[in-house]
DNA sequence: TTGAAAGCGCTAACAA
DNA sequence: TTGTTAGCGCTTTCAA
C-alpha cells in the first residue's frame, strides 16, 4: 500500500533508478526485443520499487495509431435499432481516448443485396465493420471479401454464422427462446391446457427461427399440455400482427401468445380490444417504451431483452482488440438475455 | 460523411484555418474565458470545416490531472464481494487512461465502528472514495466528515441514505424484494395455499429489510392466498441457514423459499436432503457458481442478481464526473435488477 | 484579447 | 545491445 508521492513515478525515473536510458526502460517494460535479460531484470525491479504504472494516455499519444470503425445497420426501423445508434454513437466517444473513431451507414431494411453491395463498395479505410447480418450467400461472400482485404469484422444482433466474421456480437436466440418459454410456462402454472399463439416477423429470419425453435423445445419438453401453434408471420409490422393476434384471440381456449419479433403495439391494441389481456400470457422481446408501458399495466407480462449499449460496447470493444492484437475476454462479451417484469424495470 | 482524409485534422490545423493562434484556438473550443466572441465563431466555423475532432489522449496527457480513488469493502466475505473486488481493479485499468488509480481497502465485516474508523483515518491524498456503507450514525458521520474535507464520496451495493454521500451506486432493495415476490407467485400459480418462509442474513441490514419490505408487498397485495412466515435470521451463515430451512421444511404446507442474502449452500442442503426440492418453489441472490448449479439442476427457480461489473464500473465513473464536474448520466448508471433463470443463464 | 513556447510521458527512428 | 532525440496533440504559463 503506497501512500501519499508527490508525484508518479514516470518510465524516466525507472530509467534512472534502473541506470539505464529511456528507450532501454521502454523496451523492457513491454518487452521489445534487443535488450539482455539482466537489464530486463533491473528494469523490472526498479518499476517494482517505484509502483510504476505506466501513463496510458501518453502511450497513446506517442503511438498515435487510430482506428476506423464502421457501423453498418438497417435503415428505418424500429426503436430497437434507433437507440443502438445512439449507443453506438457513445461507445465511440468512450473509446476516442484509444484513438477509435466510428462512422455510422444505414442499409435498406432486410434486403440482402443492398447490405452486399454496401459491403462490397465499403471505403477502403476502414479497419474494421460491424454489421447487422443477413444470413444470405450474397452478404456471406461480402463480408469474406472484406475479412480477406484485411478488414475486421464482427456481426451486430443478427449473425452470419458460415461466413468469415471474427465474432458475433449478439444473444443466443435459441437460448432467448427457451427463456421466453420457460417464463410461459411458469406464468401458466394455474391452467391444465389450453393453446398458445406465436407471431414472428419472419422465419426467414435466423434470430426468429432460432427462438421459435427454443420456445417450441422447453415448451414440448417441460409443458406439454399446452399446444403450441405454427408460427404467424407479420413482418414485425404492427397492423399485420393485430390482425394475427384478434385470429388467435378468436379461440377461446388461447392461454398464451409469444411475439418473437418487434410490432408489439398492434398485438396490444387486439389484446386489450378483446378483454383478456390480463388472462392471457403475452410474452415479448425488446424493451422500449412501449413494452415498458405494456409491462406496468400488466399487459405483457414478460418481456425479454437484449441491451443495446452492451452490444455497441462489445461490438466496438471487439473490433479494437482485434486491431491491436489485444486479448478478447469472451465473458464480458457475452451478451445477456435480460429478463423485465414489471418490478424490476430500469 | 467524410472520406478518407490522409490525416485528421488537429487543433493547429484548426488555428490556421481560422487565422488565429493555437492557444486562442483551444481557448474557443474549450469555452475558456477572454475570446472575442467574433473569434469564437471563427474558430467554430474552422472546426466544423475540417471536422475537427479533439484527441482525448493528448488533453489528458497535457493536462496531466490524476485522481486516486479508494473502494472500501468488508473483508473476508462471499464470491459477491471476491468477484466485485476483480471487477474494480478491471474498472480501475479501463480508467487509467483517463488519469483515474484504485486503491482497495478491506475493512471487517459489517462492523460499524470498524467502518468509521477506516473512514476517519483514511489518507487525505484520496479524491474519491466509494464505500460498501452502513447506515449507522458514526459511519454517517464519518462520511459526512470525508464529503465535509472535499472528497467524492460514494456508497456502494450497501446505502447509508441519511449521508452526505454524493451517489449512491446499487440496486433499488424494495424493487429487488418485489421483483422475487412477482417470481414466487407467478411460479407458484398451480398451488392454491401454502407457506412461504423467508431466510435473511439480518434484518438490521437494510438492504434486507427492503428486500424483505417488497417481497411481503407483492405477496399480500396479488398472491394473497399464501403466508409469508416471519423472517428467520441466519447472518448468511450456511449452517445456520442449513437449521433454518430445515425447520422451514418441517412444514408440510411450505410452497416457497425465499433467501434474501447470502449463504445458499446451507438451504441448497437441506432442500435436497428433503426431497422436495423440485416442489418447493425457492428464489434466492446474486449468481455465483453455487446459484448457477442450483439453478441448472432445478433446485433453485429462479435467481435475482445485481451486476458487480456495473457497479463497479458505474461508481469509478460517478467519482470520476464529480472530480471533474463532467456531467452522470442517470440512466447508464442506474443498476439493474437481473433475473436469471436456468434458460438464460449467461 | 491574443500569441509564443515549454512541457505532459511515452514511442520509435536513428545512431552508436 | 543500448542511447539520443524528435515528436504525438493538447494545455498552460508568461509576455505582448
Amino acid at each position: 500500500m503506497h501512500e501519499a508521492e508527490p508525484r508518479r513515478a514516470t518510465l524516466e525515473d525507472v530509467a534512472r533508478e534502473a541506470g539505464v536510458s529511456l528507450a532501454t526502460a521502454d523496451r523492457a517494460l513491454n518487452d521489445r526485443p534487443g535488450v539482455r535479460t539482466a537489464t530486463r531484470a533491473r528494469v523490472a525491479a526498479a518499476v517494482a520499487r517505484l509502483g510504476y504504472r505506466a501513463n496510458p494516455a501518453a502511450a497513446q499519444l506517442a503511438r498515435n495509431r487510430r482506428f476506423r470503425f464502421v457501423f453498418i445497420l438497417p435503415a428505418n426501423t424500429n426503436s430497437f435499432m434507433a437507440n443502438l445508434e445512439a449507443q453506438i454513437h457513445d461507445a465511440g466517444d468512450a473509446l476516442g481516448l484509444q484513438g477509435v473513431f466510428i462512422d455510422v451507414r444505414h442499409v435498406d431494411v432486410f434486403d440482402p443485396v443492398a447490405l452486399a453491395s454496401a459491403l462490397e463498395t465499403l471505403p477502403t479505410h476502414y479497419d474494421g465493420a460491424a454489421v447487422v447480418a443477413v444470413d444470405h450467400p450474397r452478404v456471406r461472400a461480402a463480408i469474406d471479401d472484406l475479412v480477406a482485404r484485411g478488414t475486421q469484422v464482427v456481426t451486430l444482433v443478427s449473425d452470419a454464422p458460415t461466413s468469415q466474421r471474427a465474432h458475433y456480437v449478439g444473444i443466443d436466440n435459441p437460448a432467448a427462446g427457451r427463456t421466453a418459454g420457460a417464463l410461459m410456462g411458469r406464468f401458466l402454472g394455474g391452467a391444465t391446457r389450453g393453446r398458445i399463439g406465436v407471431i414472428a416477423g419472419s422465419l426467414a429470419l435466423r434470430d426468429h427461427a432460432e427462438r421459435y425453435f427454443g420456445f417450441n423445445q422447453v415448451l414440448s419438453a417441460e409443458y406439454s399440455r399446452f399446444t403450441v401453434l405454427p408460427v404467424l408471420e407479420g413482418r414485425d409490422d404492427p397492423a399485420r400482427n393485430a390482425a394475427h393476434a384478434q385470429a388467435l384471440l378468436a379461440m377461446p381456449d388461447l392461454v398464451g401468445l409469444y411475439n418473437i419479433g418487434a410490432g408489439n403495439e398492434g398485438i396490444a391494441n387486439a389484446l386489450v380490444a378483446s378483454g383478456r389481456a390480463r388472462d392471457v400470457v403475452w410474452i415479448a422481446h425488446e424493451l422500449s417504451a412501449e413494452t415498458r408501458r405494456l409491462l406496468c399495466c400488466d399487459v405483457v407480462d414478460g418481456v425479454i431483452d437484449q441491451n443495446a449499449g452492451h452490444e455497441a460496447r462489445s461490438a466496438a470493444r471487439v473490433l479494437l482488440a482485434r486491431c491491436t492484437g489485444a486479448a478478447i475476454h469472451p465473458d464480458q462479451e457475452r451478451i445477456r438475455i435480460d429478463i423485465f417484469l414489471r418490478d424490476n424495470l430500469p
